[in-house]
DNA sequence: ATTATCTATAGATCTATAGATAATGC
DNA sequence: ATTATCTATAGATCTATAGATAATGC
């Protein structure tokens, strides 16, 4: 990597970042590319000198998340999810970007979405096999661990959202781990 | 009620049926009034004339399904929730509407955010007397209304990403009726 | 008279392309 | 030589206002 190339690699990273910001505030249809590139000191052409189209950035923003979401060694485990959701509670800037491209991502032609397809299906499958090896066939309620991990996943984004929307009235972590309890845990014994 | 103002009532109808359609289509910033008006017969200084602004038109839009929700009677019981899924799950465009704008919603100066924020905390307190209903003071998984509430709210929600993302592959309804069991059943005293 | 709708248009944006200039690396 | 960045600009949109005309109801 000679210097020049890691220069480039340094002002596209710059460039990332702001876009995320600024998806985060207006999402991708509002965010506009002079928007971008006023917060990195560019002027709109210039940042298209690094990203040739305005979709090609926002492909670029989606594959980083991508691999910042992958786990080194393979797969998540059970109890380092509500840790994942503590993580995200620190970083409202990141999940609103991504609440932001999911909510669009659903309209028609939207750029994002084959990759929310494609990451879901992904993103189901792997939280089945985190469940599968916590639980084996059947969870404590009955359900397969295929059943369960769409809910697994709907309860996190929904969260996200409500969270948001309202961060004093939604402590996002104690919920996540009140969705683990309903998933895994038997009611205590001395309940009412 | 003149027949003139009757006239007048059944134009707004069809702008806000052409405006869901639109947004759903596009989201809210994605959707021109010009697309709107089109859909409707207009041109888009005609569409003005009956919403004197674009974000008048979302609001309209948005106090509709207000009404929608409104159950007659005061609220809702747990069975009738898994009713609603099965429902929304024949009604896309409406579904996908809402997502794509609560998507939106969490962007800066959205004109939707107030509406969404108010929104979950009364669709929260009364999800949680619903529940009060069924179960008393504690759900048998040991937890409190009050705690379950945004977990059931935020299982409907992400479901209905997952479903608009790929209707083939997540069966929406199914996927709420194991939530169900998932906050109300024992699990099967003969499971492994 | 009032309501509904149209034509014309102002004033902002937005993305993307063309082509020039400055800076950097061999 | 190549890379980074800029000025200039084409070509589309978009929202909203002004003011004219057509249709409707008293």
């Amino acid at each position: 990597m000679t210097t020049r190339s890691a220069r480039t690699a340094e002002r596209r990273a710059e460039i990332l970042r702001a876009a995320l910001e600024v998806i985060a505030e207006r999402g991708y249809r509002g965010a506009s590319l002079a928007a971008v590139a006023e917060r990195v000191g560019l002027t709109q052409q210039g940042l298209l000198h690094h990203f040739p189209t305005k979709e090609a950035l926002l492909v670029a923003v989606l594959a980083e998340r991508d691999q910042w979401d992958a786990v080194p060694g393979g797969g998540w485990r059970l109890d380092l999810l509500g840790q994942l959701v503590e993580y995200n509670a620190m970083r409202p800037a990141i999940v609103q970007t991504f609440s932001a491209l999911l909510g669009e991502s659903v309209t028609e032609g939207h750029p994002a979405r084959a990759f929310f397809t494609e990451r879901y299906a992904t993103v189901r499958a792997s939280m089945a096999q985190v469940l599968r090896a916590e639980y084996g066939e059947r969870l404590p309620s009955g359900l397969t661990p295929e059943r369960a991990a769409p809910l697994l996943v709907a309860v996190m984004d929904g969260l996200q959202y409500q969270w948001l929307l309202a961060p004093e009235s939604v402590d996002m972590p104690e919920a996540f781990r009140d969705f683990l309890t309903l998933l895994g845990e038997e009611p205590s014994p001395g309940g009412n």
